[in-house]
Order: C-alpha cells, then structure tokens, then sequence
DNA sequence: ACAGGTGTATTAACTGTAATAATACACATA
DNA sequence: TATGTGTATTATTACAGTTAATACACCTGT
C-alpha cells in the first residue's frame, strides 16, 4: 500500500502521513474502510510501531481518519478534506506565481507550465 | 537587509539564504556588490558567526556570490541564476499542477490561481 | 609595522527531533 | 481465553542546528 522512500530527507512518519493522505483523498482508501494495523505495517515496511502510531496520531489530528480503539484505524471519509486540500494546493499555486512574476516570469509562461502537467495526470 | 523569522520552521542558515538569493535575484543587491561581513551580520540579526558562514557558504556553492579573503562576500552577478531560479518556479508549478488535476481540480482553477497572482505581483 | 576588519577552521557543548527498543495496559472479538 | 487491536511510557541512539570560544591568514588604511 505504502513504501519509505529512503532518499527522501523527510521524516518517515512524515512520508507517511502524506501517501495516506493522497490514498484517502484520490479514494484509494474509501470510507470506513480500515488501514493496516500499527503492527502490520511496522512490520511491511519494517519500521518501528512508534513510527507509524506517530502518522496515525497525525492523520487522525487533521481529520482523515479516526480510531476505535481494540479495533483500528479507519478513513473518515469527511468531505470536507478534499476541498481543503484543494484549496491548499491553489494556494500554493497562487504563492509560486508571485514570486515568479517578482522575478519577470511571464502570465504565458506560467499557464504553460500549467499545462505541461494535464497531459501527464 | 534581512531578518529572521522565528515562526519559520526552517533552520536559520536556509532562510539567510533564501532570502539573500531573492535579493540578488531582484537586483537589490548588485553585481560585484559587497554584502554584510560575518561578524556585522551575526550582530545585527543577533546569532552566531558560524550560522552566517554556514549561509555563505551555501550562496557561494550555488554560484550566487563569490568569496575575497580578507575582503569579504560579493554578489557574482551571474546571469544564468535567474534562468536556473524561472526554470525551477516553472516546475514547481507543474509539480503542484499535476497533483492538483489527479484530485479533480480543473484548469480553469488553476489559471485563475495563476491570475490572482499577477494583481498582487 | 601596526591595528582593525575580513574570511576560515576547529573543537566543545547544548538542544530538539526522529527513530528504535522494550514493555505494559486496556479494549474487542472469535 | 487467546489473539489482535490501539495507547502509553521510558530509555537509548543518532543526527542536525546552533552557540561559544579560539585561532589563523589575509587585506587595507594609517
């Protein structure tokens, strides 16, 4: 479901937090559906349960998923965090552009590279 | 010249550079201008010499300013560092573009991002 | 030559974060 | 009752960032 890439600088837990993110918010993962336990995952990617308790801790801190304890971890399914996300990302998207402009980087130039990325996704 | 930002979570020394490299980038600081010494620096904004050198180091090891010992720390003026910089803005567009069409968001959005820029730039 | 400003290098120490390891406890379910 | 689940705690290791204190070499104005 899930791999560590080593080469990447940022924390496991972090890289984690992420790729469940993104399975939970492209629908990978579907509502009440249950994620693999502390243990079992600990175990796949061979890592330690504290590490994958601390993503689990995170998700659930910003909503993707909630616990029952005895039984595990399940995507919440809220509707919310998909436009959350997206706001995020326009954000991001907005930020970038203004400081391309700052530099003399053109309104062309940038819905260009706007495109470039819809053939690929 | 600069200032640091505490709330900021990244290290010290990056946000030095980072905001020593927009400057230059701007054309605030110019070519062959001198910057402020190690000791002047580390007084003004209050932190160690060593944190300053780390930042310079870093500047010189991308090419953004060029080292006189005894003298001090100069903007190089290199023209290819604007380019570099358009080019890695350009992708991170794309980058963010891409993850933002495999969750639904259209390109109508994400011009409109682009365009929401251009007024405050 | 000298003083003062410059970059550079080194070593030690402190702090916070990430990650591991080893346990223990409470809850759910077959 | 046994097993799988989340949760909590403590200790330890490793590393990055930062500070501190020095020391050395170079440049320049006097």
């Amino acid at each position: 479901m899930i791999y560590i890439d080593v080469k990447d600088s940022r924390p496991i837990y972090e890289q984690i937090v992420e790729k469940t993110r993104m399975l939970i918010l492209r629908g990978v993962i579907r509502k009440d559906e249950k994620l693999p336990s502390v243990r079992n995952m600990a175990v796949e990617l061979s890592i330690n349960p504290n590490t994958i308790q601390r993503a689990y801790g995170e998700l659930e801190r910003l909503g993707y998923i909630y616990t029952v304890k005895g039984k595990g971890n399940f995507a919440s399914g809220k509707e919310s965090l998909l436009m959350e996300y997206r706001k995020e990302l326009l954000d991001k998207i907005t930020q970038t552009s203004e400081l391309a402009f700052s530099i003399g980087v053109t309104e062309k130039e940038l819905t260009e590279a706007v495109l470039a990325a819809e053939g690929r996704a």
